[in-house]
DNA sequence: GTATTTGAAAGTCAAAGATAGTCAAAATCA
DNA sequence: TGATTTTGACTATCTTTGACTTTCAAATAC
C-alpha cells in the first residue's frame, strides 16, 4: 500500500504541472480529498515541497485562508541560483553569506540594490539578538527562502 | 472563495486610482454593496488603508455623514521609506509587513523583485522557528534594516 | 433665538467562525 | 532498532458578525 503522503506529493505536484507551476490550495479541503488529517499536508509540504527541491511556499489562516506552493523556475540564470540554494546547507555564517551574495552580484544573477537587501537581512546588526546554533540556522533558511522568491 | 474583505479593499483602490488619489463613500451604502455588516467596511478601512501605510481617511458620522481615502502623495521615495522606518515601531506582525511591503511596490519606491525579496525574509515560514515576542521585534528590525540598506 | 428631540450616519469591541501551524505520541516501515 | 509517517490535541491568525455607542444635522419645541 503506496504511502499517503507519496500520493498527496504526487497529486500536488500533478497540479503544478497542468497549471503554470503554481497552484493555491486549502488545507481542509486536500485533507478530506484524502480523508486524511490535515496537519498531513503540512507533514508532506515540510519534507517535499522545500526550498533545496525548488519550491517556494507561503500561507495564510483565517478565513479565505490557502496554502501557495510555487515551482522555481530552473533553466534561466536561476539554475545557477538553485544549485547554490540545494549545496548550502542547514547553516551559514554572516561571512559565508556575504560572499555568496558577493558572487550573484557579480555574476549579474541579481541586481546590486538586491545584494544589499541581502546582506542587511543576513547581518548579524539584525540577528545579533538570535543565540548561536540557531541565528546561523536562521540566517541559511532566510537566505534561501529570498533567494527562492527570485526564482518563481 | 475569495475574502471579502480583499475583494471591498481591491474595489477601494481600483475607484481611488480612477478619481485622482481621493475617493468619498458611504459606510451603509458600500456595506449594502457588498452584502456585509458595515463594520466590515471599518475593518477593511483599518487594516488596508492607515496612515502608516499610505492613506489619510477621514469621516464624518450623523445625517449625510461619508469616509473619505486619499492616497498620500509621495514625491521623494527616499523621504517616504525614511518616515515609514521611523513610525512603524518595535515590532510587527508577518500581515502588517507584507501590507507595507505591498505599499512599497504600489508606490514604486522599490521594484517588484525588491518587494519579492523583502516578503519571504519577512515571512513567517521562515522566522516562525522564533518565539513570538522576539519573532514579531526581530521581523521589524529586519525590514527597517533592509529599507534602509536601500536609502544610502 | 436657543434648547431639545430625533433619525441618520459612522465607530467600537468582543464573540463566533474559518483557516492554517505546531508538536509530540503512536504507528509503521526498512 | 532507527527513521519515517500518521494522528490528533492544542495553538495562532485572520475574518465576519452584531449589539451597543457616539456623533452630527435637521426638525421641533419653548
Amino acid at each position: 500500500m503506496a504511502r499517503m503522503s507519496d500520493i498527496i506529493e504526487a497529486f500536488l505536484k500533478q497540479m503544478i504541472n497542468d497549471t503554470d507551476g503554481a497552484i493555491e490550495i486549502q488545507r481542509n479541503e486536500l485533507a478530506n480529498h484524502f480523508n486524511c488529517v490535515p496537519s498531513q499536508i503540512n507533514y508532506v509540504i515540510d519534507t517535499r515541497f522545500t526550498t533545496e527541491r525548488g519550491y517556494y511556499v507561503e500561507s495564510r489562516r483565517g478565513g479565505g485562508g490557502h496554502i501557495r506552493i510555487k515551482r522555481v523556475n530552473i533553466n534561466r540564470p536561476g539554475n545557477y541560483l538553485m544549485h547554490i540554494i540545494s549545496s548550502m546547507g542547514e547553516s551559514i555564517s554572516q561571512q559565508s553569506a556575504e560572499v555568496f551574495i558577493k558572487n550573484f552580484v557579480d555574476y549579474e544573477v541579481i541586481s546590486e540594490r538586491e545584494g544589499l537587501i541581502l546582506i542587511a537581512a543576513t547581518s548579524d546588526k539584525v540577528l545579533g539578538s538570535i543565540q548561536m546554533p540557531d541565528r546561523d540556522l536562521l540566517r541559511a533558511a532566510m537566505l534561501k527562502n529570498m533567494i527562492a522568491s527570485l526564482l518563481v
